[in-house]
RNA sequence: GCGCCCGUAGCUCAAUUGGAUAGAGCGUCACCCUCCGAAGGUGAAGGUUCCGCGUUCGAUUCGCGGCGGGCGCACCA
C-alpha cells in the first residue's frame, strides 16, 4: 500500500520539477509514514517541504500543486479515500478502510517472512563482536554485547544482508603469557613448590580451578620434569582451551551464534602481519621515524600517527589488527560492524583510518561502543567485586533471572547509553516486566485462537475493522519492516525491542476494549486474523532478539 | 590540556535520523472483570528537552560557546 503510494508521489516529484525546471540534488528524500498523532491520517508526506529547499517556493502552494498531480494520477480504485493539506505544507492521506486492512491479509500470506525486505542487497557484513580475550570467563559487559552483536546479526539477515559473525581470539601477545605464568604457577603452588606469583597475574579463583584440573585430569606432577619453557607453554594452550570452553558454552547458552572464531595466532603463522604492511607501505602510509615504523593516520582525521612496528621490532596491537581487517576486506565484506566496550572507544579514529587505508568508504565502517551495565538488587547498585555471592560472571546472571529477560534488558536501551539492570524486574512475572509484557501478548493470542474454537480464515470482510483501536493495531503492524530497517541501518537492535512493545501495548489496548469472539461471525472472523497477524508479528520480532515465544505462561 | 559519549516528567527511557500539540513504563492519586488470560486496560497529575547564541518554513535532533556527568588520551594489549 505505501509502495504504491510512494510509486505516485515521486512521479508527481518528477512532474513538479519538471513544471517547475528545478533539478533535484543528489540524495534528495523525503518522508512518507503514519504520522505520530492518527487524526492527521495513514500516511503523512512532507515532500512540500523538502521541494521548498530546491525551488524556493512557499511550502503550502508546492502541496497544493503536487496534491493536484497526484490527484491526476490516481486511478478509479485508488485506495486514497482523502488527501488533506495541513500544519503549512504536510499532504495527509486518508486510507479506505479495507485497503488499509489488507495488510492482514499480507502477513498473514507471508508469515514466518513477514517484515522481510531487500533493504541490504548486495551488502555483505561482517559483524566482530564480544571477542573477549580468553583470560577469564565472560563479564556482564561482555553478555551486552553478545546479545546486541546477535540481535543485530538476526535483523540484518532478516532485511537482505549477507551476515557473517566472528569472535575475534586474542591468543597470541603479553596477555596470554601472563595468563600461561599464572596457570604455572597456581599448578606449582597446588603440588607444595615454592613460586612467587607474577605481579601482574590474573589471581581469580579461576586459575587456580585450571590448574588443578591439569593436575587432575592430564598431568598430575609431570610438568615439573619438563623444561619450565615447556611447561608454562602447555599451561597457557590448556587455559585458553578451557576458558574458550566455558566461553562458548555460556554463548551457546545465551543463543548467541557465531560462524567463526578467527584467531590472531594465525595471522602470524600465515605472515599476515607483514603482507597487511606492506599493502600500507605500497599505498604509502608508512613511513620510518627514530627507528619504529608510522602509519600516517592523520590521513584519515586520526589526532596523530600511530606506530605498527616499535623500534626493538615488536608489532604494536594495531598490527596484527590491520592484518585482521585486511583479511575482512580481502574476504569480501563490503560492511564492517564492531562493537567494543567503552575501554576502546580512543581507538575507533585509529582503526577507522586503517580500515579506510585499505580501501573501506566512511560509510562502511560501523564501530560501536556499548556502554557498561550496572545490575540493581533491592534499588542498589551491586558492586562487582570478586566477593562471595555478589555478579561477578555472565553465568551467574543468566542463572539467575534466565536468558529471556537477560537478552531483552541487554538490547532494550540504546547501546551508548549506560545500562541500569534490575534484578527484581528482570525476575518478575508481571506487567512490570517489559519481557513478560510482550510474551504475555503472544501467549493471550495463542490461547484465545484456541477458545475460538475456528481456525484463521483470510477470507473476511476488512471493513468491520472500523474501531480506533483497530485502525492503530493494524497501522503498528504495517510498520514491522520500517523499524527493522531503521535498526539495520543505525545498527541499534534496540529499536526493535521499542517496536515490540508498541505491538503489544496495542494488541493489549485493542484486545480490553472489543470482545473477538462474539455472536458476529463476520465481525469475528476479522478480529481474528488481526489478533493472529499480531501474533505472527511478535513472534518474528522475538525471534529476531532471541527471545522464546510462549504459547501459554 | 586535547578528544569522544551522555544530559528529555520525581525515577528508567522513547521521539520514525530536521517534522505537526515532546511520548511510554515505574512511582503517586482515582477507576474498570457475571464476559475470550486483570501477568491486562482507562483517566488525572507531572516539562524553560542543562543554559545561551546561531542555521531555517520548522531544532530534543544540526553548528558554535558555556555548565554538569562518564570515558579515553602509549613505541600497552
Amino acid at each position: 500500500m505505501k509502495n504504491k503510494i510512494e510509486n505516485i508521489t515521486d512521479a508527481a516529484i518528477k512532474d513538479y520539477c519538471e513544471k517547475q525546471k528545478a533539478i533535484l540534488p543528489n540524495g534528495f528524500s523525503y518522508d512518507l509514514h503514519p504520522p505520530k498523532d492518527s487524526q492527521h491520517g495513514d500516511l503523512s508526506c512532507n515532500i512540500a517541504f523538502k521541494l521548498a529547499k530546491v525551488t524556493h517556493e512557499k511550502p503550502a502552494l508546492i502541496a497544493a500543486t503536487t496534491m493536484g498531480l497526484i490527484q491526476g494520477k490516481l486511478g478509479k480504485d485508488s485506495s486514497i479515500e482523502k488527501m488533506v493539506l495541513a500544519g503549512g505544507g504536510f499532504i495527509n492521506f486518508y486510507l479506505k478502510k479495507e485497503d488499509l486492512g489488507a495488510v492482514l491479509l499480507e502477513i498473514h500470506k507471508q508469515d514466518k517472512n513477514y517484515g522481510k525486505s531487500e533493504f541490504g542487497k548486495g551488502k555483505k557484513a561482517i559483524l566482530e563482536f564480544v571477542s573477549a580475550n580468553p583470560t577469564g570467563p565472560l563479564t556482564i559487559a561482555h553478555g551486552r554485547q553478545a546479545a546486541i552483536g546477535d540481535c543485530l546479526a538476526r535483523i540484518l539477515k532478516f532485511t537482505g544482508h549477507t551476515v557473517h559473525s566472528e569472535y575475534y581470539l586474542n591468543d597470541a601477545g603479553r596477555q596470554m603469557r601472563m595468563l600461561a605464568q599464572s596457570v604455572w604457577a597456581r599448578y606449582n603452588e597446588l603440588l607444595g613448590m615454592e613460586m612467587p606469583f607474577p605481579e601482574e597475574g590474573y589471581k581469580g579463583d579461576y586459575v587456580r580451578e585450571i590448574a588443578r584440573d591439569i593436575i587432575e585430569k592430564e598431568k598430575k606432577d609431570s610438568l615439573l620434569k619438563e623444561p619450565e619453557e615447556k611447561a608454562v607453554e602447555y599451561c597457557g594452550l590448556y587455559a585458553v582451551k578451557y576458558l574458550m570452553g566455558s566461553i562458548e558454552e555460556d554463548l551457546a547458552r545465551m543463543r548467541v551464534h557465531f560462524d567463526h572464531y578467527f584467531s590472531e595466532k594465525t595471522l602470524y603463522a600465515k605472515n599476515e602481519v607483514e603482507h597487511a604492511l606492506k599493502v600500507l607501505k605500497e599505498k604509502g602510509y608508512l613511513y620510518e621515524n627514530e627507528g619504529a615504523l608510522w602509519f600516517r593516520s592523520t590521513d584519515f582525521g586520526d589526532d596523530k600517527d600511530r606506530v605498527v612496528k616499535k623500534s626493538t621490532g615488536e608489532y604494536t596491537y594495531l598490527a596484527p589488527d590491520i592484518a585482521y581487517h585486511l583479511s575482512k576486506y580481502e574476504r569480501g565484506y563490503n560492511m564492517l560492524v564492531n562493537f567494543w566496550g567503552p575501554d576502546h572507544h580512543g581507538y575507533i579514529p585509529r582503526l577507522k583510518a586503517a580500515c579506510r587505508a585499505l580501501g573501506y568508504s566512511p560509510e562502511a565502517i560501523h564501530i560501536g561502543i556499548i556502554q557498561l551495565t550496572t545490575l540493581f538488587r533491592k534499588g542498589q547498585p551491586v558492586r562487582m567485586s570478586t566477593r562471595a555471592g555478589e555478579f561477578v560472571t555472565l553465568r551467574e546472571l543468566y542463572e539467575e533471572v534466565g536468558v529471556d529477560a537477560t537478552r531483552f534488558f541487554f538490547v532494550m536501551r540504546r547501546q551508548e547509553s549506560h545500562l541500569d539492570f534490575d534484578l527484581d524486574l528482570a525476575k518478575e512475572q508481571s506487567q512490570e516486566n517489559p519481557v513478560f509484557y510482550l510474551q504475555y501478548a503472544h501467549a493471550r493470542i495463542a490461547s484465545l485462537s484456541k477458545y475460538a474454537e475456528q481456525g484463521i480464515t483470510t477470507k473476511v470482510d476488512l471493513k468491520l475493522l472500523t474501531t480506533p483501536e483497530e485502525a492503530e493495531l493494524i497501522g503498528c503492524l504495517s510498520q514491522f519492516s520500517d523499524y527493522l530497517i531503521q535498526a539495520s541501518r543505525s545498527t541499534e537492535p534496540y529499536r526493535l525491542a521499542d517496536y515490540l512493545r508498541q505491538v503489544a501495548a496495542c494488541f493489549h489496548k485493542f484486545y480490553s476494549h472489543h470482545r473477538v469472539v462474539t455472536e458476529n461471525k463476520e465481525l469475528t472472523k476479522a478480529r481474528l486474523l488481526l489478533a493472529d497477524a499480531t501474533r505472527i508479528v511478535l513472534r518474528n520480532g522475538l525471534e529476531l532478539l532471541g527471545i522464546s515465544q510462549p504459547e501459554s505462561m
